[in-house]
DNA sequence: TGCAACCGAATGAACGTTCGATTGATGCAC
DNA sequence: GTGCATCAATCGAACGTTCATTCGGTTGCA
């Protein structure tokens, strides 16, 4: 059994592997199932053995790469970080991790950008890459009174939309990915935040 | 002359708004050109009497679009307003014309994801809505040292990619459109944004 | 008369999905 | 330990549908 389950996790590895890198190149658009499985080595036939339907691939992919993701940013957070170091800390997990799968970044953008995703909210519950753990993350800051003492989804907006438009510029060529560049980045998304009634 | 204009951009007009309904309802995917000829009343041999194929007509679309946004952002910015003033009053323009015109935003965000803009992009010149007119009226501020002494490209990330997560956040029901929330953003923004070497 | 605007049935390619066949591992009966 | 039944995993040709595009024809203004 277990080298069976193997064998099928690399079946479908190979299979999410290969999607993911023809939605990148070709977009939604360009990735049939038949291209899906030249390009993994798997036949049409075991993939819909695997997925009742090209849709439940797209669908599974996404939560696949959404607990990649969700992993992924909070990983490497020290115990003696105050909040503020933190609040970088994640941040920069963010931006590193799209940068870092581009592909990753390509299928999201299209996945949530697509009437796909609105159909299918309801089943999807957690919101875009890990937002709700970002959103409590966000929220601990608003009740110690770190931040700015507002609705948490406008902070939530404000700290996601800045890293997702950054990937976006950084990937377009507008900016390039440097030291110097995300610590004024973070810097702004910050004293956007923070509260200023109190000095911390 | 003047009349055959006018049926043109009937036509045209017609041709645009089925095709933005579709993409909006039912994504890139499920918008064929029969169908937006079913919705328009416009004949297919006719429409590709405008527009030598379908990418054409996207195109056409995203460039109609685009520069109607552009009319928009800058609309209504008074002699006396001082440059917090505009920079306020720019970033709710942004906003409102996306949520006036879901469908533009859907149809952009999209478009914007896709590889198809990604291939086109050397063509399109001008980035994501008006971001150059943007990028201008924010390095005015760099200059006049009332924004912080950054890549202006740094700003544009912020400002553009704050407002396109706010109307995200609303179009999906994390977040309410209200004065007070709108005014919070705003903050958020101008105090990231601003110099805070130099007291304004 | 010429030409641009307009039409929609027809075409051929491409797509998602189905299905019957094959393989090999597992378990049960004897 | 041998024979047999079962079943998941695998395969890819074939199917029916849907798509972007073409083209031959009509209309009506200049």
């Amino acid at each position: 059994m277990n080298v069976r389950l193997m064998h099928t996790n690399e079946k479908i590895a190979a299979v999410f592997a290969a999607t993911l890198k023809l939605i990148h190149t070709n977009g939604f658009h360009g990735t049939p199932m038949s291209k899906i499985a030249q390009e993994s080595d798997v036949a049409i036939g075991t993939i819909y053995h695997y997925f009742p339907s090209k849709d439940d691939l797209i669908f599974a992919l996404f939560k696949h790469c959404r607990s990649i993701l969700n992993d992924y940013i909070f990983d490497g957070i020290k115990e003696d970080f105050d909040y503020k170091a933190s609040f970088f800390h994640v941040w920069r997990n963010f931006v590193q991790f799209y940068l870092e799968n581009g592909r990753i970044f390509s299928f999201f953008e299209q996945f949530f950008s697509s009437p796909y995703y609105e159909k299918n909210k309801a089943e999807i519950q957690e919101p875009v890459g890990g937002q709700n753990k970002v959103l409590d993350f966000l929220q601990e800051g608003i009740d110690k009174k770190i931040l700015k003492q507002v609705n948490v989804h406008l902070l939530v907006a404000s700290y996601i939309g800045v890293a997702l438009s950054t990937v976006h510029s950084i990937k377009f060529k507008d900016l390039h990915f440097s030291e110097q560049n995300m610590q004024e980045l973070m810097e702004i998304i910050w004293d956007g935040a923070v509260n200023r009634n109190k000095n911390n």
